[in-house]
DNA sequence: TGTCGGAGGAGA
DNA sequence: CTCCTCCGACAC
């Protein structure tokens, strides 16, 4: 047997390769290397990417974080130590990599910065960053599904007219800040219809100008058809969409020619954010407040928070476009650490009024209020189109029991499930549990049930019944199961080939359909009595962007139906005062402690026995309140979360509230790493500036 | 985290 | 006796 010294003093020059691979152990992994073999026939360093089998059959790309020297095979050149071969442990036989990617796929430089940030920041191994930062190998089976056509849709092409003050007055500061070439991040605050997208068309091309590329971020790109058309239309071949129906293939293609500077402008959801663009000046990111931008898997990050981050690293300009910013970004802006660009009016109508509705006292029977049902009467008569915003997918919230009350619940998630009409059965919104109906309540043995709580099924079949000549399109999670069908569905309604779009939050994303002169929104008061502290936040921002729907052109009317209708986020909505609404919450958040005002970080247990969570959840927090006895941050628990059993694990979690330093990540990451270890079968997970705290 | 292999339960 | 699922070990 050869010790590992041996094997780097043998006569051929091999190289050895520390590599950092997606796997969440806090260690790198030595691999061998022999230059002039294989798919690339050079040495390797620091930054390039290397696929390798790791364990048994498993295929990994991962990083080379360091490599020996190969022109001074087994002498100390590398960056290296020498491997502790000799004594007590047995020396392992080191594995070949099995292929080195192609230079375009280096990570280096600024993109190597924000790698090694994001795994600090996210206390995660650096392994576990890397996937972010190359496309899928192409022939996997992800990668293999190719993109269909698309049903047309009709392209509302902005006439490129003179910009307003307001525009101008951005797009100069942007060039002087682009000019300037150095970091700073900047607030587009302006209301739906304003023209931001002119003003980002405008930087981009200005970067382009100046030799520099561009990144431009946007929540769910399948949503916005037209603006990314007209970004195709602006820069032609400079100019590459990434998305989630891209083949692997072209999604390689594209981060090749990126590398290369064949492409400088990269359009896409947060995953674009990693693309290789050269001499990156200017990045975008659109809706910014969107909670799309964080991932919610692993590596949970916060791509606005990444995108600035990467702008520092290669001194770039951050633009954060909202017409209902996130209060951390409203707060920076304001306290003067970003700048700050207003687009207050909306280009070519007025902004739509809008109108609370009480539904106190049963105003509204069938969900629907006199209001409301005059206005969609009025809305039909006239050959217009309306919108209609609820909540709730299916046809009842829950089927309860006549005889016992009893609600059907999920037997992995204890939830109540949800009662659909097509398919008829029943489903967990939670864990995708069905079954069908049943004969019999199972504990009591009543055969009569009642469904409680409306969704959006019920609201279609009694608009159908009460509107019988309006065409109906219906858009939640239920109805666009297929490929395509939310696009297909989005571009029915656009060529009004239907009267109402009735749905969930879907309806309530950017598109443009002028045709729509009534916006209603049935429970306009639904979130905000959710446990979590974003939640004045979330319905604030919904509100605004489903208001944000209506009349675009000439007379629009928003009707929101409230049980609580002096709620102040209610009010504010009503009053499209953003500024009324950010001064009472971020008063909220001061009293509280949430953020913007300190950082959250969520941590979570889970286990199919729930003595067993328990246990491992208390050893945590005693850990936790050790560690954190003294100074800023808070530990808050442990509590059961929210939903305390989903998916039959039972979870618990405990919350820090404060603002923890990459020394206190690094520690929370070993402290996590030695719980999992020491309670085998529980899982852990954490979760820094959760966008909901539970 | 994914994969493998052993342990132990349910059913033929 | 075999199939199957659950759980822990391990990874260069």
């Amino acid at each position: 047997m050869t010790t590992t010294n041996e094997e780097v003093r043998g006569p051929r020059p091999q190289q050895r390769l520390e590599v950092a691979l997606p796997v969440p152990l806090a260690q790198t992994f030595t691999y061998l290397h022999l230059p002039g073999e294989g798919s690339e026939r050079r040495a390797v360093g620091a930054g390039d990417l290397v696929e390798v089998v790791f364990g048994r059959r498993r295929r990994l790309t991962g990083l080379v974080v360091a490599a020996d020297d190969p022109a001074v095979p087994g002498e100390g050149a590398g960056s290296l130590p020498p491997a502790d071969g000799e004594a007590g442990a047995s020396p392992r036989r080191l594995r070949d990599i099995t292929r080195v990617l192609p230079s375009e796929y280096r990570l280096d430089g600024e993109r190597r910065r924000l790698a090694d940030w994001l795994a600090g920041y996210y206390a995660l191994p650096l392994g576990e960053i890397v996937p972010l930062f190359h496309p899928p190998a192409p022939g996997t089976a992800a990668g293999t599904r190719t993109r269909r056509q698309e049903a047309p849709y009709p392209v509302v092409d902005a006439v490129v007219t003179s910009l307003t003050a307001a525009q101008l007055a951005a797009v100069d500061d942007g060039r002087r800040r682009l000019a300037a070439g150095r970091f700073g991040a900047v607030l587009l605050h302006g209301v739906t219809g304003s023209g931001k997208t002119e003003v980002y068309l405008t930087l981009i091309a200005e970067a382009l100008a100046l030799g520099r590329g561009a990144l431009f971020l946007l929540p769910e790109i399948a949503l916005t058809p037209q603006t990314l058309s007209r970004i195709a239309a602006r820069f032609g071949d400079d100019v590459a969409a990434v998305h989630s129906g891209l083949s692997a293939g072209r999604r390689c293609r594209v981060h090749e020619q990126a590398a290369r500077g064949e492409v400088r402008v990269v359009v896409g959801p947060r995953s674009a954010l990693f693309a290789p663009v050269r001499d990156l000046g200017l990045i975008v990111v659109d809706e910014e407040h969107e909670s799309s931008y964080k991932q919610d898997e692993k590596p949970r990050y916060h791509a606005r928070h990444a995108a600035l981050v990467r702008g520092r690293e290669c001194g770039a300009l951050v633009v954060l476009g909202s017409a209902t910013p996130d209060l951390e970004t409203f707060v920076n802006a304001s306290e003067g650490r970003y700048g700050s660009w207003v687009l207050p009016d909306r280009l070519g109508a007025p902004m739509p009024a809008i109108e609370i509705v009480d539904v106190r006292g049963g105003g509204a029977p069938d969900g629907i209020s006199a209001r409301l049902d005059d206005a969609i009467g009025g809305v039909l008569e006239r050959g217009e189109q309306a919108i209609l915003f609820y909540n709730r997918r299916g046809f009842a919230r829950s089927l309860q029991c006549a005889g016992c009350g009893t609600a059907a619940a999920c037997p992995d998630c204890d939830i109540a499930v949800t009662y659909h009409l097509r398919p008829r059965r029943l489903l967990c919104h939670y864990c995708g549990h069905t079954r069908p109906l049943p004969d019999a309540c199972e504990t009591c043995g009543h055969a009569a049930f009642v469904p409680s709580g409306a969704g959006t099924e019920k609201l279609e079949l009694h608009l159908q019944g009460r509107f019988p000549q309006a065409r109906l399109l219906r858009l939640d999670r239920d109805t666009t199961t297929g490929r395509d069908s939310h696009h297909r569905i989005l571009a029915a309604f656009a060529r009004g080939e239907a009267d109402i779009l009735l749905g969930t939050q879907m309806v309530a994303k950017g598109h443009h359909f002028p045709g729509v002169s009534l916006v209603g929104v049935l429970a306009a008061d639904d979130g905000l009595g959710l446990p979590d502290f974003r939640a004045a936040e979330r319905s604030f921002q919904l509100l605004s962007q489903v208001a944000g729907r209506a009349g675009r052109v000439g007379h629009g009317l928003v009707l929101l139906q409230a049980w609580q209708p002096e709620h102040p986020v209610i009010v504010a909505a009503a009053a499209h005062d953003f500024g009324a609404f950010a001064e009472a919450e971020l008063a909220v958040r001061r009293a509280l402690g949430y953020p913007p005002h300190l950082h959250l970080a969520r941590l979570g247990v889970a286990a199919r026995r729930q003595a067993v969570a328990a246990e491992a959840v208390a050893a945590l927090a005693r850990a936790l309140r050790e560690q954190f006895a003294v100074g800023p941050v808070a530990v808050l628990g442990p509590a059961p979360a929210v939903f305390e059993r989903l998916m039959d694990r039972y979870r618990f979690q405990v919350l820090l509230k404060g603002d923890l330093t990459m020394r206190h990540k690094a520690w929370l990451a070993s402290c996590l790493r030695a719980l999992a270890a020491g309670y085998p079968g529980v899982e852990v997970m954490h979760d820094i500036d959760p966008v909901s705290s539970y």
